[in-house]
This record gives structure tokens, sequence and C-alpha cells, in this order.
DNA sequence: CGAACCTTTGAAGTGACTCAATGCGTGTGG
DNA sequence: CCACACGCATTGAGTCACTTCAAAGGTTCG
């Protein structure tokens, strides 16, 4: 449980009861590998709600004519599902993308934690904007920008996301994914993907080295990007007003 | 107030006490017209909410190269401006489409509310849940869909919110938008909107007089967009477990 | 009645797709 | 310990959906 109270309370001071509340949430912990689905999209009465420990996941949807999507990559901390519960049927299947540890609860437990901490209410509505507003930071990059700015911006996002918590350089990634895969978060098939890596590389823009990506130019990278963190731009100070 | 109420009463019974928070969430009413802009990008401190009583707007991005995409369509009774809340500046920009009113409250109204109703706080999350599904589904619609699927799937969404509270048949759609203003939505420049008008009128598959547009073959565009109506998908039982 | 805005159409160029094949690395069974 | 299979990365060739640039036709409104 430290990611979750760790990011929660790097962002906004919990005090004893709300941590309490979110420790006492979680009931299970569960452990999946590189490609175990979590949630099956269509799945009826998701009803669970997950919290990260440890491992990544990502979050995809399929058309009929066999098109995926990945719409959202989920790191230590992040708390998954959330966009299933209020359906009857799960709007997105979630994968881990690494071996991963996940604590499980269902929601009837956020509805008594709503109840007895409307501070921890705010704080899940605030990382439902949050993740709102990425979505649409993601909708613009793929409508309106060509791959170059679209890889770019993936590259930055999981740099910025992967290194929140620990202190490391944030020069050097690893997405954990398939060059397929990163093709269908960003809108593009393999080979494209595959050209524009070639490409960055050869501009000298990154490095490659089995699946970690080094930023050589960062700076062009965030240019062409136009990358935006919004974690870095959070403002919770509102949630003093509440009791 | 009514559309919300109606709204929100027509997803969960609301009890007395919640109708009157809701009532008084909203101290103020604003006019807008066509074109007006509610809230603009980067603006700081975004504190305010706002509800729309009559008329319609859309939330937009903007990239420094000015590549505009439109992320979300509003309707009455929507809430408006919750992925701004959270930040020290607004992620996005919010413009009336048409002659419009809209009840507006300082997010401080809503702490209260949360914390005296925690129903109205699941509620809440609940419709940003929401947007995140439909939000996910644009995603899958941009990236992965040819234009002709793209525009069949606006259509029809719009369709569906346009009709969610009357009881008119849903053939017929009003946009209320440019045809830039649709590209801006569906990742398509004007010229490609206009020659996609083209083909479906002479397909058959719509009819067009003055914005209004006319489905003449549901079944075929809604094949073409495997658009997925997620409000007729809600379930709020859950909610009944709160006290 | 003209200005501003929107729609519509043409022509040429290109980014990304599809189809297809080869290379590479790792793990597994003979 | 080698051979083969499988998943993933890489590269080439041809095609197409959409873009850009440009201009003309409609509509609305002061």
């Amino acid at each position: 449980m430290q990611h979750l109270l760790q990011k929660y309370g790097r962002i906004t001071k919990l005090s004893e009861d709300e941590a309490d509340t979110f420790q006492n949430l979680a009931n299970s912990k569960r452990q999946f590998q590189a490609g175990d689905v979590l949630v099956a999209s269509d799945l009826a009465d998701p009803d669970q709600l997950y919290i990260i420990d440890e491992g990544r996941f990502f979050a995809s949807l399929e058309l009929a004519g066999g098109e995926r999507a990945i719409t959202r990559l989920y790191f230590p901390g992040d708390i998954m599902g959330t966009a299933n519960i209020p359906f009857e049927h799960a709007t997105q299947t979630i994968t881990a993308n690494t071996q991963a540890t996940v604590y499980t609860f269902p929601r009837h437990n956020l509805v008594d934690a709503f109840a007895r901490m409307p501070r921890v209410a705010a704080i899940f509505y605030t990382f439902a904007a949050l993740e709102n507003a990425i979505l649409n930071d993601r909708l613009i990059s793929v409508g309106r920008t060509r791959g170059r700015a679209r890889l770019a911006s993936l590259l930055l996002e999981i740099a910025a996301r992967e290194h929140l918590m620990d202190d490391e350089p944030d020069a050097i990634c690893q997405p954990r994914l398939t060059q397929e895969q990163i093709g269908d978060a960003i809108g593009l098939t393999v080979v494209q993907v595959n050209r524009l890596f070639k490409m960055f590389t050869e501009d000298g823009l990154i490095a490659r080295d089995s699946g970690r990506i080094e930023f050589l130019d960062r700076s062009r990278l965030e240019e062409m990007g136009q990358f935006r963190d919004r974690y870095e731009d959070l403002d919770l100070s509102w949630f003093k007003e509440i009791g």
C-alpha cells in the first residue's frame, strides 16, 4: 500500500484517519504475470476496483474488426477500473504488461469510504478529473498531430509517470510495451512505429537498448511532442476546505 | 435546474435532500451567445463549475501550431469544468455553440455538498467515470478507424445525447457545429469532412437540410460507426447502498 | 449591398497503410 | 547441445486516405 499512500500523500497530506481509510479499502492482494488479463471488456457487473502495488498495466478497447486501441497506461499507485464501475458491462480491458501485484476491493467499499470521509471522495473525484485531462491530451495528440509528435509525446508521458515517485533521472524510460502495443497507444501500425524509432535514432533524439530508451535531446522531443505533465500542475489546496 | 434534476433523477431517484443539495449548489445563472468563451484554456485558478440549463457547448484544446481538437460536446444538464478544477490552470477551453444559459458555482460548494451528502459525491464521481468511458470510445474512434466511421460515430453520438431527455424520434440530429468544428472533433480537415458528407448523402445514408441531418439508413450508420451509447448501459444500483 | 463566414469542389502531394519477407532472440523438446 | 518454433523487430514496395493549397459558390447580417 505504500505506493498509493506515497502518491496521494505527496499530493495532499493525508490525515491518520484518511490513511486508515485507504488502508482498509483494499482487502485482498493478487499476483499477475505479464499478459494476464485483469478485467475483460464486456465483463458483466464489473464491480471491482484495483490499486497497483507493483508492476504495469494498460487499458485497451477493441472494435469488431479487430482494431485495438490502448487508452491508458497504469503505474504503481494508480487506481484501475474506475471507468468500468458505473456500467453494467466493463468498457475496457485491463492487461498486465509486466509481472505485477495489485490490491483488489469491491466498489461497495468505496461507498463506505465516501460516506465516512468526504475528503476521500474528493480525492477520488480529483483523480477521475485528472484521468480526463490526460485523455483529452491524448485525444488531441492522436487526432491532430503526425506520427513523430505522437511518439515523442508518448515517450515523455511514460518517462514522467515512471519517475513520478523516484528521484531517478528521467532521461531514460522503459515502455515495457511491444512496438505493436505502442502503435495501439498512438494510433499507428507496427510498421510505422518501427520506422519512427529508426528515424528518432538516426536523428540523434534517442538511443535504444533492449527496451530501454534514452533521451539524447529532450528539449527537441518536448518541442515535437508538446507534452504537458498534468501531474505537475495539480492544485489540491481546495481539499483543505473539507472538514 | 429542471434539466439537471431530470437527468440525474432519470438515472437514480433523488431524495428530497439530494434534490435540495443540487438546487443549492448553483447560485448564479448566466447567459451566453453562440461563440462566447466560458473558460479559456490556461486560465489561472479555474475554480468554477457549470451546469447547462439551455444550449450547447463544447470543450476544446489547442496546440502551439494552431491545431485544435474538440474533445467533448455538452448538452443541457451536463456538468462542465470538472476536468479543470484539480489544476492550477484550465486544461481546456469551453465555448458556447448556441445561445445558452448556465448555472455557475464555485468548487467550494461542491466540497460542502460532498461533506453533507455522500451520495452526491458518488453521483459526481460516476459522471466523471462516464466521461472517461466516452473519451475512451472517442480515442479508439480517432486512432483506429477511417473518416467514414468517425463521422458516423459522431453523428450517432450527437443524436443520442440530443434526445436523451426528450422522446422525439432520434432519426434527426442537429450538430450545430460548422464542418470545421466537426473536423476538429473527429480529427479531420474541413475539406475531408465535406467530402464525407457528400459521400454519405450520395450513398443514401443521410439527408441534409441547413444543419439538420436525417438518418436514412441508421443500421448501416451504426455498423460503420460502431457507436456505443454509454448512457444506455449505466448501472447506478450500487448507490442504494449509501445511507 | 458588401463583408464575413461557411460550404463546396479541384488538383497535387504525402504520411501512413497493407502486404510480404527476412532477421533476430529466446525458450523448449528431441 | 542443437534444431526448430514462436514472438517480435526490421525492411521494401506499392497503394490510398487524407492533407495542403487554392478558388469559387452560398448564406446571413449589419
